[in-house]
DNA sequence: AACTTTTACAACCGCATCATT
DNA sequence: AAATGATGCGGTTGTAAAAGT
């Protein structure tokens, strides 16, 4: 059927609102309340369109909006309800007091997506985008730098880098597998909601050094189906974890661990807190908001073991 | 200082859904 | 049941400000 347009677009003013439109609007509002968008334009004396004014009374004018920087608390509500709820802005905003849609969507776009591709998180999924990392770089940058890197985190690329040299079909399986189960996990976040995965990375974090937690936790918190059985061809030994071989130094502020567009940083941020305190008790890796660079600090990766496995040649 | 690029966010657009006739 | 109107929602765009060169 067609639709008639919203609103007559001859005369209609588009863009920014100026400072009179807006009093007019408020002014209007607060003697007839919200509604009748379509007339409420030319009864306020705007040349708007009804819709644009009540997106700017939505998204800007209501007094019970709450301006201003998303708090740590906020931010992590909202990805965990995005890992739950999906791209549902106005569901997201309902539970945000004082937050409208439009502004969660916007600080998604431009903050927390962002931060989760940086971090090698899919921001759809939730899951690590383990096909994205670049796994010998990870090695070599930390090697490189003499710096100390968490047991289990390397230990999970040293494999993955053997499977993906040994078996490439596998893992390629694997991953699929991963984008699957997430995808159906999202998909029936309405009577079972999946259990974000932010919050995942966090059950990850009493990961022991014995071998426990190694890439068969990653695996099974990420939905691979059984790890054990597709994984014998890596070399992931128990004695490879549970005969610890760390290089041990000190960090070296002066010189960064490793560089800045490293695709190490963003498994540091995938994996940072694995076997590891959270800088934040309260907070998840990735609630990191006001000072992005601060929060995504090394200090959780200062152990750093090198598997007896591993070749160290090949990545020099 | 001038120019370019990036970032942040307000606003727009089209479609979906619900309500009313 | 179909047509129409009103509103809500999510994706996208435009642009001012900030940052970088």
């Amino acid at each position: 059927m067609g639709r008639t347009p919203c609103c007559d677009k001859n005369g209609i003013k588009k863009g920014p609102w100026t400072p009179e439109e807006d009093l007019k609007l408020t002014n209007y509002i607060q003697i007839h309340g919200p509604g009748n968008w379509r007339t409420l334009p030319k009864n306020a004396g705007l040349q708007r369109c009804g819709k644009s004014c009540r997106l700017r009374w939505t998204n800007y004018l209501r007094p019970d909006i709450r301006r201003g920087r998303f708090s740590f608390e906020e931010e992590e509500i909202i990805i965990q309800l995005h890992s739950m709820l999906g791209n549902k802005w106005s569901a997201i905003a309902a539970r945000l007091p004082g937050r409208t849609d439009n502004e969660i969507k916007n600080y998604w776009n431009t903050h927390i997506r962002k931060r989760l591709l940086r971090s090698g998180i899919d921001p759809v999924t939730h899951a690590p985008r383990l096909d994205v990392l670049d796994l010998s770089s990870i090695l070599s940058s930390a090697l490189c730098n003499r710096s100390l890197l968490n047991p289990q985190l390397l230990s999970l690329v040293n494999t993955l880098l053997l499977l993906k040299q040994e078996n490439p079909e596998i893992l390629l399986q694997h991953l699929h597998q991963n984008q699957l189960y997430n995808s159906q996990q999202n998909a029936s976040t309405v009577s079972t909601p999946a259990v974000p995965c932010t919050s995942v990375v966090s059950q990850m974090e009493p990961m022991q050094a014995n071998g426990e937690g190694s890439c068969y936790d990653i695996f099974t918190h990420f939905g691979y189906p059984n790890p054990q059985e597709n994984l014998t061809s890596c070399s992931l030994t128990n004695a490879s974890v549970s005969q610890p071989n760390y290089v041990q130094c000190a960090p070296n502020p002066t010189v960064p661990l490793v560089s800045e567009n490293s695709d190490f940083q963003s498994v540091q941020g995938s994996f940072g807190s694995v076997g590891s305190t959270p800088l934040n008790s309260s907070s998840t890796f990735i609630n990191n908001s006001s000072a992005d660079d601060e929060r995504e600090s090394f200090s959780s990766l200062l152990k750093f073991e090198i598997p007896e496995s591993l070749n160290i040649d090949d990545f020099m």
